[in-house]
DNA sequence: AGCACA
């Protein structure tokens, strides 16, 4: 009985993740999701939809389908937002794969349509926040491929080992959440401490040095945003 | 629960 609690899909470059914590901004979900999946392999496109139907709900698309099956593998119900995340292969091709391969044929489904019109409309009114950037048109590297600029060695001295990082270069749309997703996956994780008044960096703590190094190492140079690889040390006791 | 691409 082959019977995998996810159905029969075929392996697919994009994942299909839903149970998704809806209060999230389309924007911000982007970023962690990129933020976390990322670490997989590079990451083509994300889609995110607020419609009644697509809300908490998300679609990663992967350069390689090794990639898209290890996220779902490893990521299977991993707590996001505080909802564990429920991971299947996407049933179907994604149009950004579908273009890259010269096959895309723009499809018409009257319904369709006007749901885009709708939600359209609706993120008009309701003054959507600033910009997009975002995770899609690539761009970004996994944290093992992450190239590692911006690191120290320059000048400082590294601070001695300590069981708190000390993160810089981080964009500053950043969240405390988003950097929990991130480092909570590394054992030991306490806490990570933000100050408002300072953006772009973070302090993140784990119980001890061996576990902070284990982190900073497995992190370092991973990057939000393609623009901003990050930039671990030991925190200054 | 829910499989789209604006």
């Amino acid at each position: 009985m082959a019977s995998m609690l996810s159905g029969d899909i075929p392996p697919n470059q994009t994942i299909y993740i839903k149970n998704l914590n809806e209060k999230v901004k389309k924007e911000e979900l982007k970023r962690s999701l990129y933020a976390l999946f990322s670490q997989y392999g590079r990451i083509l496109d994300i889609v995110t939809l607020k419609t009644a139907k697509l809300r908490g709900q998300a679609w990663v698309v992967f350069s390689e389908i090794t990639a898209a099956s290890s996220a779902v593998r490893q990521m299977q119900n991993f707590p996001f937002y505080d909802k564990p995340m429920r991971i299947q292969y996407a049933k179907t091709k994604s149009d950004c794969v579908a273009k890259a391969e010269g096959t895309y044929a723009p499809r018409e489904k009257k319904k369709k349509q006007e749901e885009k019109a709708a939600e359209r409309k609706r993120r008009a009114e309701e003054g959507q926040q600033s910009s997009g950037p975002n995770a899609q048109s690539n761009g970004g590297l996994s944290a093992s491929q992450a190239s590692r600029q911006g690191k120290p060695g320059s000048q400082e001295a590294a601070a001695a080992p300590n069981n708190i990082l000390f993160i810089q270069n981080l964009p500053h749309e950043t969240t405390s959440m988003m950097l929990q997703i991130l480092f909570q996956q590394y054992p030991g994780f306490r806490e990570v401490r933000m100050i408002e008044a300072k953006p772009g960096i973070a302090f993140v703590e784990f119980g001890d040095d061996m576990q902070a190094s284990v982190a900073m190492q497995a992190l370092q140079g991973f990057k939000i945003t393609p623009q901003n690889p990050m930039a671990i040390t030991y925190a200054k006791k």
